[in-house]
DNA sequence: TCTGGGGTCCTAGGACCC
DNA sequence: TCTGGGGTCCTAGGACCC
């Protein structure tokens, strides 16, 4: 089939901030930044159009945001809500096309090859036009149906595809044809291209390539540019078919389980003392062992993370048998910490990390546990089903309880 | 003005095996 | 006493993404 433009990436504008307008009506209008309260130590995670002219953006400390935007709203990130608007703007993008992956809570890829004679009308003069108005009634139907605002990039490739959401917003639609791959790229910054982080744009900018067709001149070779240039130039081509699958963390529950789970809490005062410090890593792994069992997975690799007040951080971890048993993630855990903590300094985080993991445990190795210590039952069955029904705040440890209660 | 929380992927060194 | 080459798994750290 020859390649054209039929690759789509959607995302959905200010995400979090157009939930929380659709849950609180006085937010519609208003400069808004989700996050937290003005003056929390943490970061923005979607900031409304309104102040973006004003230099705010998603990663910026709330203290920063609230010097740019005084005036503006100040609403705590509430992580549970948002998934269920994502699945819904999945189930309307499965109408329009066979072949949607979900990449993040907000943004998802649509594979339109194959479409052109399904959506064809009488006017259109080429495949392009037919898709390019498939993808703005599709994007209409979401606006219409969820109240969420979206944007659409068409284009050969997934980055070309990404790229091109970018340029549509907000609430728009940018179809980049085949043959125009280069006339688009190549004015963009080149932190514009996805891969190209903040690392590499130094280097790229210490080498004066400020933008894609700069890259895209340097020739191949060994060097570290080099192989940022070859990048560029593959994620121009047209891409093949999308994974198979979604990303493993977006993935309904009863799916098989896959990559890894984690969870972790940074201190609003950075803890010196041990019981606060085991409490807080009960906690964690209370929670993620919940999660793990809920995917119905098994983990085979435990990994504690620490972080210091001065922000150095390390990472532990040790794998045995595969397991889902929160008594044996938490002794390998807490013999993670013990052996690691530097108890001189002040703990700022703390997180526990499920890897290797699998739908169950490979035959023979079942139930063994032998690198783990012996488990210790408890009645978590009991509590996972409250939770199953009533979230996971439903029930709590006392002693996660108590720590929180002592801050 | 210090810097959240959830992930994926890549690299590099060492252990271990054949 | 000296010692190749390939493969896999594990761990630690870091870049990147939303």
């Amino acid at each position: 089939m020859t390649p054209l433009a039929r690759l789509a990436c959607l995302d959905l504008d200010t995400f979090f901030v157009s939930v929380e307008r659709l849950l609180e009506p006085r937010l519609v209008g208003q400069p808004v930044i989700v996050g937290g309260h003005k003056g929390d130590r943490g970061v923005v995670t979607s900031c409304s159009y309104e102040v973006r002219p004003l230099g705010v953006h998603s990663g910026m400390s709330l203290l920063e945001a609230a010097k740019l935007a005084p005036h503006a709203i100040f609403v705590p990130t509430r992580h549970d809500t948002y998934g269920p608007y994502a699945a819904r703007v999945k189930e309307i993008l499965e109408r329009w096309c066979p072949v949607v992956r979900t990449a993040s809570i907000d943004e998802f890829y649509l594979d339109f090859r194959g479409c052109d004679g399904l959506y064809r009308r009488p006017g259109d003069v080429d495949g392009d036009a037919t898709i390019e108005r498939t993808v703005g009634e599709m994007r209409q139907a979401i606006q219409v149906e969820t109240g969420l605002p979206a944007s659409v990039g068409i284009g050969p490739s997934r980055a070309i595809a990404k790229m091109a959401s970018g340029k549509a917003k907000p609430a728009g639609v940018r179809m980049v044809k085949l043959g125009e791959e280069r006339a688009f790229a190549d004015p963009l910054p080149v932190r514009k291209l996805p891969g190209i982080g903040p690392k590499a744009e130094e280097v790229l900018l210490a080498a004066g390539i400020r933008t894609l067709g700069e890259l895209h001149a340097v020739p191949d070779g060994p060097s570290r540019v080099a192989g940022m240039a070859m990048h560029l130039r593959e994620s121009l081509c047209p891409s093949g078919p999308l994974p198979e699958r979604d990303r493993p963390a977006f993935r309904e529950h009863d799916e098989v389980a896959e990559g890894s789970l984690s969870n972790e809490r940074t201190f609003f005062a950075a803890l010196g003392q041990e019981q606060p410090v085991y409490d807080a890593l009960r906690g964690l792994v209370e929670r993620v062992t919940w999660r793990l069992r809920r995917r119905g997975g098994f983990a085979r690799t435990v990994s504690l993370k620490l972080r210091y007040d001065d922000f150095t951080t390390l990472t532990r971890a040790r794998s045995g048998a595969p397991t889902n048993a929160e008594g044996d993630v938490l002794e390998v855990a807490m013999a993670l910490l013990v052996a690691s903590w530097n108890r001189r300094r002040r703990v700022r985080l703390l997180g526990v990390q499920l890897a290797n993991l699998s739908p169950a445990p490979a035959p023979g190795v079942a139930r063994q546990l032998p690198l783990f210590p012996p488990a210790r039952p408890r009645a978590s069955a009991a509590i996972d089903a409250v939770r199953d029904r009533f979230g996971y705040a439903a029930i709590r440890l006392g002693a996660v309880e108590q720590a929180r209660s002592a801050r």
